[in-house]
DNA sequence: CTATGTAAACAAC
DNA sequence: GTTGTTTACATAG
């Protein structure tokens, strides 16, 4: 209202068509129109399947060996084509009945297979067509939700302002994939319930079957009505804890399309948060446009036809967070709201916060049940993840250091670094980011909201290019100019305008005093600046550069981050391994050598701020973008509190695709290739492995990215080895984490593991 | 300083 | 009027 002579001046704004849309594009409404009910029995049939035959046992075409070195591990090789999901189960299930006398750490890794069979996504099938397959995938998995599901009536009884989160409403659809096998939630569960290792497959199919059970178990007031009717209506009265930054994507994640329009954004939190459909003032929509636009992570998608834009999260900053999964209930007896549940945390000083979120993940699950979930705001870029950590490691066949002790790493974190733990491993952002570019080329789409859960890891080569081209890309464009169009055009893929950038360094920035992020940064703003500094006061000029919001991005332009696969020595110094896909772009860059994260803050650097350039950093994430920007960018991954993923590369290790542990726990891993072949990694850069993962004493460690060398680390991998990716389930910790398994070829060698193992038996080729 | 919230001015529909 | 973008300003940590 008041004129302000500050007021910006403001460009003309030019929206563009998504390219080609999803062929089916449904508008919110539509989706919302699909009834819930088919859902459920649709749901993962294929995982349901094998759960039902094997029950408690494994399905067929398994391979099951005990590991040479670890105690109480198996190796599991897996076809592509099993499902992985209902393989976890029974492992889970497995491990459970075991406990800690049997095996209960399941090493998983891919045997091939018929990829034919894998619902799961081809990395390099992009394109249009991938809207299709989603699309398909999403069928088979399951009725859509709906925005309207936001909709869904409470659940009787549940208080009017009540909030009746969950699967209430448009959760609810998404639930049925969130939620079910695809969200391991239910393993929580399992165990704090009790529940019997043969009782999985019923959890499994109760929530497959009905989503509004999901919400009955985890809603409060179903399980105790009137003990927290109180508090909820407390709720309603108060603001929720969240930003609305995290209650966007509660509601955005509620869908099953992972989109929703403005309106329905809307809706979603007036449902959800009463607090906004009676009390607040007006203004909070036009907070939450402001958010919309303001972070990276939220990126607009526009029809087909143009009429109708819908709100999605960036792939790689997703964190499929849902407003179930800041829920927990303390104690079994007494569940709280999420908003209580948050507000109390947020009174405790982030340390401790820190110490119970990691713990939450790394204990048992009688343990974590009663964990607090992690906050929303400022201190909640630890964001709670159902499924604890998801760690690369890398496995040598020359163990330096016992894969128990690797193993043991994943579940003993707090051990390791008794400092700074990072709660949520988030899966790297780079994943999403890379793996649609790799493999596209110049589609870059691909994403998998659905479907992808775990790509292959990509090609070096793609991956180079898009970080090289980022970094080169410093071109200043206008900076009103936010530039969509770009990539809307140049995209053909489904997946819209995602300003799509691989990502990397979360760590540059946060990483080290190295001066390359800040360097990049400058480059980045200044151009950026340009536009504005002649249509704007010079007042503000200042205040531009260090203060300006624009539009949040997700992640800083460095393109030189590299990824790290997993680290290096112990505090090396900084000297890490990188991961091949980014090792090859890295050389092209200069890199100056970055030290870790850790050294600088610690032993390890907690991934919320430091790490993590978040969102809202605003002159900070600045960045250019032109055209061409946009596509080869690399990920923009920069901030999170809840939002993105944050992990960057380096920090815990990234994996090439988006695979995950989100992934894992929040899609269906049914219809997710577990991953491909080791080739790939053959093929592609080899690691270091001279350098031994291990040495190093904690996971932390692992994440030293080494920037600084431009020459590649490309050692060399013994002819004889490989790697490949394969997800290391602890049942004792509930977890599941991706690792990087470094297996000697058949027949090339003798299998330094042990001559009890024949690694090649598990490598189909 | 950062992250977030709020208000507001505009622009494009 | 709605939606989307971008500033400005305020505030807490």
């Amino acid at each position: 209202m008041k004129t302000s002579p500050h007021r910006p001046l403001i460009l003309k704004r030019r929206r563009l068509p998504l390219p080609v849309q999803n062929a089916p594009v449904e508008t919110s409404e539509e989706d919302s129109k699909k009834p819930p009910a088919q859902k459920e029995p649709s749901q993962a049939p294929a995982s349901k399947e094998v759960a039902e035959s094997s029950s408690c046992k494994f399905p067929a075409g398994i391979k099951i060996i005990n590991h040479p070195t670890m105690p109480n591990t198996q190796v599991v090789a897996i076809p592509n084509n099993a499902d992985i999901q209902s393989i976890i189960t029974v492992l889970t299930a497995k491990g459970k009945e075991s406990g800690s006398s049997g095996p209960n750490k399941f090493i998983l890794i891919s045997c091939g297979g018929a990829p034919a069979c894998s619902p799961g996504p081809q990395p390099q099938a992009q394109n249009s067509n991938d809207s299709k397959s989603t699309e398909l995938l999403t069928e088979k998995l399951g009725p859509k939700p709906a925005a309207k599901d936001v909709n869904v009536p409470r659940p009787p009884g549940a208080p009017p302002g009540h909030r009746w989160e969950s699967c209430a409403g448009g959760e609810a659809a998404g639930c049925i994939l969130d939620s079910s096998l695809s969200n391991i939630q239910w393993l929580g569960k399992m165990s704090s319930d009790g529940l019997s290792s043969c009782s999985i497959k019923q959890e499994v199919e109760e929530k497959e079957n009905c989503y509004l059970e999901q919400s009955q178990v985890k809603t409060p007031q179903v399980e105790e009505p009137l003990g927290a009717s109180t508090a909820w209506q407390d709720s309603v009265s108060e603001r929720p804890p969240y930003s609305y930054m995290a209650m966007i994507q509660f509601a955005i994640n509620s869908t099953e399309k992972k989109r929703m329009t403005l309106k329905d954004i809307y809706t979603w939190i007036e449902d959800h948060f009463p607090y906004f459909k009676h009390i607040a003032k007006p203004g909070w929509k036009n907070s939450i446009r402001h958010n919309l636009s303001l972070h990276d992570m939220f990126v607009r998608e526009t029809s087909p036809n143009g009429k109708v834009s819908f709100w999605t999260i960036h792939p790689s900053a997703n964190r499929f967070l849902t407003l179930d999964q800041v829920f927990k209930p303390l104690d079994p007896g007494s569940p709280q709201s999420p908003e209580h549940l948050e507000s109390q945390q947020q009174k405790r000083p982030n340390a401790e916060l820190r110490r119970n979120a990691t713990i939450k993940t790394e204990f048992p699950l009688g343990a974590r049940r009663k964990m607090k979930p992690l906050l929303p705001r400022v201190n909640s870029y630890l964001v709670p993840i159902q499924f604890p950590v998801n760690q690369s490691l890398v496995l040598q066949p020359t163990v330096k250091v016992p894969l128990p002790l690797a193993a043991s790493l994943m579940s003993s974190e707090v051990a390791c670094h008794s400092k700074r733990v990072r709660i949520a491993p988030k899966v790297l952002l780079a994943d999403e980011g890379i793996a649609p570019l790799s493999a596209a080329g110049p589609v870059k789409e691909k994403r998998s909201l659905l479907g992808t859960g775990l790509l292959p890891l990509l090609p070096v080569q793609s991956i180079k290019e898009e970080e090289t081209q980022p970094g080169e890309d410093k071109l200043p464009l206008g900076r009103p100019f936010k530039v969509e169009s770009p990539p809307l055009e140049e995209w053909p893929s489904p997946c819209p305008s995602f300003k799509e950038e691989s990502s990397h360094s979360w760590e540059d920035s946060s990483c080290s005093p190295t001066p390359r992020p800040k360097k990049s940064y400058s480059e980045l703003k200044s151009p950026a600046r340009c536009v504005s500094e002649m249509l704007v006061i010079k007042r503000r000029e200042r205040r531009e550069i260090s203060r300006s919001r624009r539009k949040q991005h997700l992640l800083p332009p460095c393109v030189d981050e590299p990824e790290l696969v997993f680290s290096e020595g112990p505090s090396t110094s900084g000297q890490a391994v990188e991961h091949p896909v980014c090792l090859l772009a890295e050389s092209a860059e200069p890199a100056p050598s970055l030290n870790c994260p850790q050294e600088e803050g610690g032993p390890f650097k907690t991934p919320i701020k430091e790490m993590l350039p978040i969102s809202s950093t605003p002159s900070k994430s600045l960045v250019p973008k032109t055209p061409e920007s946009w596509r080869l960018t690399p990920a923009k991954v920069r901030g999170l509190d809840f939002s993105p993923v944050q992990t960057p590369q380096g920090t815990f290790g990234t994996l090439p695709d988006s695979l995950g542990l989100m992934d894992v726990s929040t899609m269906p891993l049914q219809s997710i290739p577990l991953f491909d072949s080791p080739r790939e990694l053959l093929n592609s850069e080899p690691f270091d492995l001279a350098a031994d993962p291990f040495s190093s004493s904690c996971p932390s460690d692992l994440e030293v990215p080494k920037l600084g060398s431009p020459e590649p680390q490309v050692p060399s991998l013994s002819a004889n080895r490989s790697l490949t990716e394969g997800l290391v389930l602890d049942t004792m910790n509930d977890s599941l984490s991706k690792i990087l398994l470094d297996i000697s070829f058949p027949g090339l060698e003798e299998d330094p593991l042990g001559p009890d193992i024949n690694w090649s038996q598990f490598i189909p080729e």
